[in-house]
DNA sequence: TTTACTGTTAGGAC
DNA sequence: TGTCCTAACAGTAA
């Protein structure tokens, strides 16, 4: 369940389970249609340590001081597990990195939308990426001008990974619902009022969400996370919780207290 | 059996 | 030129 919070766990699983061990083989699962490393760059990690671990909005990076880092996104459905040899293996393993001794490196992905592939350089990538700034670490200057000056819907705005790095589906939807602007409201119809309140929401949520490991159940019961259901109650009014596209995503807000302007 | 899905991106419309 | 929108990707679950 991938957005920024998600991939800050699995970074620090990575952290503390994946560093300061010799890279002795990697193991390849059912690889078609997915985007992994080939041999040559398999080859270039042989060997080698990681000593670090990096994350930019959704993307991971894992890697050393003057070496060559290994990048994962999560993709839809991507994991990463920490294991030992011996292990009973969860189904859909593709890709795993072998360490001296056991510990095992898994990333698990049922619906291969995710990648690894090895980089050179991690400001490098994430310029050719064009990414924005991260989505914890984005000034309100910043953030202003990434919401205030679209166009379009500020919900598409919160989503575009080049706008600011690692706001998904749900979390853009808990965001709006918490500072109660409609998700189809114009990014320039905004008042900058609402739009310093959309952005110290967004920060809340996505620090909330990191802090409990990025698990749901110890989410606060009156988070939309909890009911996106159509017709459900709304917590922060009388409403209806109601299902609509926008931008082609699947939303879930509250027609009575989340607004256009 | 059909439909929807937490992310990214190529291609086309405006 | 830039911005925005849609479809496609693959597999599972409801």
């Amino acid at each position: 369940m991938p957005e920024l919070p998600e991939a800050e766990a699995a970074r620090a699983r990575l952290e503390s389970g994946a560093l300061h061990r010799t890279i002795a083989g990697f193991a390849l699962g059912e690889v078609t249609h997915m985007d992994l490393p080939d041999e040559a760059s398999r080859e270039r990690l042989m060997g080698t340590q990681f000593t670090r671990t990096r994350r930019h909005g959704k993307y991971i990076f894992i890697g050393s001081v003057d070496g060559p880092w290994l990048h994962i996104h999560l993709g839809m459905s991507g994991s990463l597990r920490v294991m030992d040899a011996g292990d009973e293996l969860p189904d859909y393993i593709r890709l795993t990195v072998e360490f001296e001794g056991d510990r095992r490196l898994h990333f698990r992905d049922p619906r291969k939308f995710g990648r690894i592939e090895v980089i050179d350089d991690v400001d490098d990538f994430i310029a050719a990426k064009g990414l924005g700034p991260d989505a914890l670490e984005i000034g309100d200057n910043a953030f202003a001008d990434a919401i205030g000056r679209t166009r379009g819907a500020v919900k598409s705005a919160l989503l575009s990974q080049k706008k600011l790095a690692g706001i998904g589906n749900l979390w853009s939807d808990e965001a709006l619902y918490r500072t109660g602007i409609d998700p189809d409201a114009r990014g320039s119809d905004l008042t900058q009022e609402r739009i310093g309140t959309l952005h110290r929401a967004t920060r809340e949520i996505l620090q909330s969400v990191v802090d409990t490991g990025a698990t749901y159940s110890k989410l606060p019961d009156d988070w939309l996370i909890h009911r996106r259901d159509d017709g459900a109650a709304c917590t922060r009014c009388d409403g209806t919780i109601t299902k609509k596209k926008v931008g082609g995503r699947t939303s879930y807000h509250c027609p009575d207290h989340q607004t256009g302007t």
